[in-house]
RNA sequence: GCCGGUAUGGCGGAAUAGGCAGACGCAAGGGACUUAAAAUCCCUCGGAGUAAAAUCCGUACCGGUUCAAGUCCGGUUACCGGCACCA
């Protein structure tokens, strides 16, 4: 029979679905695993050639881990609240649950034409209510536990649409649809609290196995810095207190700064002489947008504070404040001692105002010129007792110094801000919250959860930049839970965020009314073991499902700190032309076709194959064939198969080499060369002309995790076993068979390759080089000279330097 | 600017912990089979050099350590990703 790829595949799909196979079991004495993929976000583009290569490659790991005995839980669900269904609802005027149902459908199809083990039962959807009653859930105890507020907060405001744009909305400060001007307005916010987790965050990242660069990513985000905070008195006898990391250079700050925004400035209004330059140069900052005030700025601007000055806590000298949007509100105090010696920013400050500049640490160039801000090297001068420490030494003593006179003290800052968590869009989680004229702000009680997303006329935010659902009165006004008085609800939603923040605890349970998931299901099935996903949810999602996961362990929902054991990313696919594979460029690859055309078998190896898979890889139309003719090699084995049920001597090393090769791979991720060892054997095998039913045994269920398909069709059809090659088991190696009796070692002279003899493998140093000294090409390149030293490398080499 | 990543044949890539650079695959060229093509099978395939060998050069670039460097150390460049005045 002709390998046909279209009569294969359909038909092991059905019959894995008929036998539910990969459902993972809910009451199981076997050893648990937990294998994660992303929840893909079901646009109406559908699956691209990318999506496969994370979910192939676990789905590789689950059906290893089946045929080694383990209770495998591989789910999927959909991450379905968003901006692109919502604004493609209100182009086509269709409703946005309309739209998501169509797409999970097209997703659904092409997951399952790949032939990837997920456990279909346990879908979720984050749009579907009985879902999404739990987020709610959530955040009502992050409420009740403080860790969500509202607050006053700057939102991107496009002036043409009149709406509120996400960041990701915004590019190069103009409105992504319209390509009008973007510029900040303030808004009242819910705010989640996730800087209370910044020490954990950062902390915990010792109890899990994540790529270093994973780690690092995460750390820098985070942004932490230990200095001090030191209180500067002004001349009006208040308190301005500022930030800094290097409290060192306290002798050396020659003027101040505050952020445009710093209440002292309205405090002192009337204190202030130019009090209208002043606030001009407010006004001008707080038009500006976000990008301009970043991008565009590269000269510093500011106005000095006319008729205030500060004084400097440790030699009395008084200083000039500034306003300047160089500072900003949202970082430190507000506020900073300028130390132009020390300081790039205050330095270029200094320089345009004219403003004098003070070495307090030696050791650079003159500071004239420019500034000095190695730390790790300098010696302190012109700093009274101070002098002559080193910087480390300093930053302690002025740090005591400033505790024992009530004028400052240590102070750990990050740059990690609170979770804006609030969206003015209709596809969202409504926050479960209603506005009391009496009571305030009153959280839903959760018998009323889930508080359902109101169908709505147009799916458009307001004029005033609220969301669609403040249009719809009738839910809008409601009564007050607590005292029954007519009262609103909050008609902001949650951003996409929250529903993937935890949507991993579901799958263990995903089922149950009473709770997010039993304890006993959480208690068995949790952490994730591994967790598989893309480098660009580093600093989103993966940091706000930490933190979320910490508060539910915090209130004793979940039993471990951290949601994941292990993380790993995959390198983009990209496309064929090496650019990243998008719509505008033309260069996207659907799996359908490779399906159709190839089947879901090559599809899969070559996804695997492609490079390696941290990396990324440019798709290539030609070398998908190298996968195809394995695949058609490996059935074609079925031609040469013979009765006999062992392994041959003659290969018995061979295989044993690679059943150990394929199962280390695929542990570290190593897929191409897993499959590179699968190919070699096969040519191996097709070398010696035939193949023994024992090791096209062993060799279907090596490849089945790869290619299912086509391993179950090979395995039914010679009767390799009973039932599925899935449910089979996955074969031991025997480490003494992977040893080689000869082996050849190289013989080099002065470190060039001159010869190479084959030898016993436990031969000995003395054995070894009599041998190499025994060929006539080693003698003669010896012959007469001094052997200065010989180096023996057991199993591998000689190296004999003579001179 | 800062942080992270990457750099190996025509291409994707391999090389445990410093020990034969180029596994495996693609493409290309030659041959077998065929009326022919496809498929399949066999051979060649980093560069220079040679009748063939020998030999020399070669892992982005410059330098170092070592008997031995793609791998370690110091410096440089290019590309990709993230952040962007974080005091």
């Amino acid at each position: 029979m002709k390998y046909d790829h279209k009569q294969i595949e359909p038909v092991w799909q059905k019959k894995w679905e008929e036998a539910g196979i990969f459902h993972a079991e809910s009451n199981s004495a076997k050893p648990k695993y937990y294998a994660l993929i992303e929840f893909p976000y079901p646009s109406g583009q559908g699956l691209h050639v990318g999506h496969p290569r994370s979910y192939t490659a676990l789905d590789i790991v689950a059906r290893k881990r089946r045929l080694q005995g383990y209770n495998v839980l591989y789910p999927i669900g959909w991450d379905a609240f968003g901006l692109p269904t919502e604004n493609f609802a209100i182009k086509n005027h269709v409703h946005p649950r309309e739209v998501t149902n169509k797409n999970v459908a097209g997703f659904k199809r092409q997951l399952k034409s790949l032939g990837i083990s997920f456990d279909w039962s346990r879908e979720i959807n984050t749009t579907d209510p009985k879902y999404y009653k739990w987020t709610q859930w959530i955040f009502l105890q992050l409420f009740k536990h403080g860790l969500a507020y509202k607050k006053e907060m700057a939102v991107n405001w496009c002036t043409s649409c009149k709406c509120v744009l996400a960041n990701e909305e915004v590019v190069n400060g103009v409105c992504e649809r319209c390509g009008s001007e973007v510029i900040r307005k303030v808004q009242s916010q819910w705010m989640l609290k996730i800087t209370d987790y910044a020490e954990r965050l950062i902390k915990d990242l010792d109890l899990v196995d994540y790529p270093e660069r994973v780690k690092t990513q995460q750390k820098n985000w985070i942004g932490r810095s230990t200095g001090a905070e030191v209180d500067f008195t002004t001349t009006t006898g208040d308190t301005l207190t500022v930030y800094t990391t290097r409290p060192d250079t306290l002798f050396g700050a020659t003027y101040m700064v505050v952020s445009p925004e710093h209440p002292i400035i309205d405090k002192l209004s009337s204190v202030i002489k130019n009090m209208d330059e002043i606030r001009l140069y407010r006004e001008a900052a707080s038009r500006k947008s976000d990008f301009e005030r970043t991008e565009v700025v590269k000269e510093k601007t500011g106005v000095r504070l006319d008729g205030i000055e500060a004084v400097n806590p440790v030699n009395g000298k008084q200083i000039p404040i500034f306003i300047s949007d160089y500072v900003l509100m949202s970082y430190g105090t507000g506020a900073i001692m300028a130390v132009p010696a020390h300081d790039t920013r205050d330095w270029d400050f200094a320089k345009k105002f004219g403003l004098p500049i003070i070495e307090v640490v030696k050791g650079g160039e003159d500071v004239q010129k420019a500034a000095f801000t190695d730390c790790a090297t300098g010696v302190l001068v012109n700093s009274d007792y101070l002098d002559g420490l080193s910087v480390e030494e300093a930053k302690r003593k002025i740090t005591e110094k400033l505790t024992e006179m009530g004028k400052g003290r240590a102070k750990v800052n990050y740059k990690l801000r609170d979770w804006v968590f609030s969206r003015q869009r209709y596809w969202g989680e409504p926050i479960p919250i209603v506005y009391c004229p009496c009571c305030g702000t009153v959280p839903l009680p959760e018998s009323e959860l889930p508080l359902e997303l109101p169908d709505v006329e147009s799916y458009e935010p307001t004029d005033n930049g609220k969301s669609p659902l403040a249009k719809i009165t009738d839910w809008v006004n409601t009564k007050c839970p607590k005292c029954g008085a007519d009262a609103v609800r909050e008609t902001d939603t949650m951003p996409q965020w929250a529903g993937s923040s935890w949507y991993f605890l579901r799958y263990t349970d995903p089922h149950n009314d009473e709770a997010l998931a039993s304890r006993e299901a959480l208690d068995y099935w949790t952490p994730v073991d591994w967790y598989n996903g893309g480098m660009e949810h580093t600093t989103l999602h993966l940091l706000y499902s930490r933190f979320w996961h910490k508060f539910l362990y915090d209130i004793k929902v979940v039993p471990t700190p951290e949601p994941y054991a292990k993380r790993t990313s995959h390198g983009m696919i990209l496309g064929e032309n090496g650019e990243k594979m998008s719509k505008s460029r033309g260069n996207v690859v659907n799996p359908d076709e490779i399906v159709n055309e190839y089947g879901a078998d090559t599809m899969r190896l070559f996804e695997m194959f492609i490079g390696d898979f941290e990396n990324s890889a440019p798709w290539s139309s030609n070398s998908i064939k190298g996968c195809r003719r394995f695949t058609e090699r490996f059935y074609n084995l079925e031609s040469i198969m013979t009765d006999e049920e062992f392994i041959r001597p003659e290969l018995e090393n061979k295989f044993h080499k690679t059943i150990k090769k394929v199962s280390e791979d695929i542990e570290t991720l190593k897929f191409n060369t897993a499959i590179a060892a699968l190919m070699t054997l096969i040519n191996d095998i097709y070398a010696s002309g035939s193949i023994t039913k024992g090791e096209l045994k062993i060799f279907t269920t090596l490849v089945s995790p790869f290619a299912p398909h086509v391993a179950e069709q090979v395995w039914s059809d010679k009767k390799l076993g009973d039932g599925f090659v899935s449910k089979s088991e996955w074969p031991s190696y025997d480490e003494s068979k992977c040893v080689d009796e000869q082996t050849e070692i190289v013989v080099q002279v002065n470190g060039k390759v001159k010869e190479k003899i084959n030898v016993p493998v436990d031969i000995d140093k003395d054995g070894a080089m009599s041998l190499a000294k025994g060929s006539e090409k080693i003698k003669s390149l010896i012959d007469g000279k001094n052997i200065v030293k010989e180096i023996y490398v057991p199993g591998k080499l000689i190296n004999i330097v003579a001179k």
